[in-house]
DNA sequence: TTTAAATGTCTATTGATATAGACAACTATA
DNA sequence: TATAGTTGTCTATATCAATAGACATTTAAA
C-alpha cells in the first residue's frame, strides 16, 4: 500500500484515499481481519487527518464496499473484480460462468439510424446504410458492470432488440435470428474518466475510471454481425487474454 | 462533447475538464481548426466560470498538451495516442512501428531476489526461488509512455540487466542471451489512479489513469520466460486485440 | 463491570476551489 | 489604424476540503 497522497492536484485527498483502499480491498491486503485498518492507523500511513479518512471510508459505505460499525471496525462488504477473458470465442454472459451468481442484460433504448464512420468501418458497410442501435446495461448480481452501445446491421437483424430484451443475451439473441454461431474479431481497449451519464447508470462514484473496449463480433464466414462500445466500470473487472 | 461536469465529487472542475478536453483533443474534435475554443465558449459549454476554464488550460499546457498564445487562441501542440497490438507476438519497441519515430527503453534499476507467490505463479516456479526484478520506462520520441516491472528466471537470464541495458530491448536481449523466438500467453488487463512514484516517472497529471497490464512470454516449448507488469499512461496509447 | 479500542459527532480554523466582474495586453483583420 | 476577439491579470467573495482537538457512543475482551 503505502504510497503517499497528493495535494493541490485537483482530486481531494479524501477521493485520492478511498481510490487505494478500495484498490487494497481488491488486492486481498486486508482478507485476514476482514476488515480495513482502524481510522487512526489509515490517517498514519497516508499521512492525513483522521476527518479526512473518515470521508474517504463515507464514500466507499456509500458504494456498498465497506460497512463502519461504531466500536468495532470498518467491515468489507465487497471485494470481487470479475474476470472478462477476451478470446475468439468471448461470450460477455457465459465468460462471467461462476463469478456470479447473477447475470442480466437490460436494454435500455434502441433506434434505427444510418451508420457514422466509426460504425460503418467497424461492420464494414457503407456510411449510411440502415443499422439497429442498442444500448444496454449489464448486471452481475445486481451491481452493474458495463454500459454498452451496440450496433448491428438492419438488414440482417432488425428483430434484435426484441429478441435481445427477451433473451438477455447477445448469443441468444443471435440464435433466434438464425446465427448459431460468431467470433469476436477485434477488440480494442482503451481508459477514460466516467462522464455523468454513465457515473449514474453505473453507480459508480464520480471522477471514477472506465475501461473502454470497442469490439467487432462477425460470423463464421468473416462478415460483421455487431460492432459494439463498451464502457465498464474500472474497479470492478479486469480483462485477461489468452494467446 | 457536452455531458455536464459534476461538483461535489472530490475531483475538481477543473481537473475534470481538463480531462474532458484532454480527450476532446485526442478524439480530434478540434482538428479543423487546431485549436482549442476560446475559454468563453467552454465555459459556457461546460456551465462554469470563464477562470475555471483558465485553470483545466493550464493544467494542460504544463502537460505540453495545448499552447495559449495571448490574442490569438489556445493551440493544440499534441494529439497523438500509441496503439499497442496484443497478439500472440507482442513485442513493445517493434510493435509501435512508425506510430514515433523514437523509441527508447531505459533501466531504472535491477535485483536478484526471491519469487514471491505472483511471480511464482506467473513464471511457473516454485516460491521463493531466485529471479531477476528490472524496473523500466520506456518512452516514444522522449515522452513517457509506460513504467514496468519485469521478473526472469534468474538461473536461465541472470544476464538480463546489462543486455537490456545495452540493447534498450527485451527482444534483443533475449537474443543475446541465446532466445531467438518468445511468445505473449497471457495478458491481463485492469486500469487504476497513478500513485505518486508513477505520476512522476510518467510526467502525468496528478489523478491520472494508469492501463496496468500483467503478462506472461514464454519460449516456444511454453516455458516462462519472463512475467511483467506494466503500467501505460492511459490518455497516450490504446491495446488492440485481434483474434 | 471495567477498560481499551474503535467509530460518531461537534466546533473552529485554514487553505484550495469556484464564481464574479473589470480591465489590460496582444493578434489578426477589416 | 481602428476594432473585434482573444488571452492575461487583478480584486473580492463564497463554498468546499482539510486540519485540529475534544468528547460521546458502541463493542469486545479482560
Amino acid at each position: 500500500m503505502a504510497g503517499q497522497v497528493q495535494r493541490q492536484t485537483g482530486v481531494a485527498l479524501w477521493r485520492q484515499i478511498a481510490d487505494r483502499i478500495r484498490q487494497a480491498i481488491s488486492a486481498g491486503a486486508y482478507d485476514e481481519t476482514g476488515m480495513v485498518p482502524p481510522e487512526t492507523v489509515l490517517a498514519l500511513q497516508f499521512g492525513v487527518n483522521r476527518h479526512t479518512v473518515r470521508s474517504a471510508i463515507a464514500a466507499l459505505a456509500q458504494e456498498g464496499i465497506v460497512r463502519a460499525v461504531q466500536g468495532r471496525g470498518t467491515l468489507i462488504e465487497r471485494k470481487e473484480r470479475l474476470n472478462f477473458p477476451i478470446t475468439r470465442r468471448t461470450r460477455f454472459t457465459s465468460g462471467i460462468g461462476e463469478q456470479a451468481r447473477e447475470m442480466r442484460a437490460l436494454l435500455l433504448s434502441h433506434s434505427e439510424e444510418k451508420a457514422d464512420a466509426d460504425v460503418a468501418r467497424g461492420l464494414k458497410i457503407r456510411p449510411g446504410e440502415p443499422v439497429i442501435r442498442m444500448e444496454t446495461v449489464r448486471k452481475a448480481d445486481g451491481r452493474p458492470v458495463s454500459c454498452a452501445t451496440a450496433w448491428f446491421p438492419a438488414a440482417r437483424f432488425g428483430g434484435m432488440p426484441d429478441a435481445y430484451k427477451r433473451t438477455e443475451s447477445i448469443t441468444r439473441a443471435f440464435a433466434e435470428l438464425g446465427l448459431s454461431d460468431y467470433v469476436r474479431s477485434t477488440t480494442e481497449i482503451t481508459a477514460i474518466h466516467a462522464d455523468e451519464a454513465d457515473t449514474i447508470a453505473l453507480e459508480l462514484a464520480p471522477g471514477a475510471i472506465l475501461l473502454i473496449t470497442k469490439a467487432v463480433n462477425t460470423d463464421l464466414e468473416g462478415v460483421p454481425v455487431q460492432y459494439a462500445i463498451s464502457r465498464f466500470a474500472a474497479d470492478r473487472v479486469q480483462f485477461t487474454i489468452e494467446n
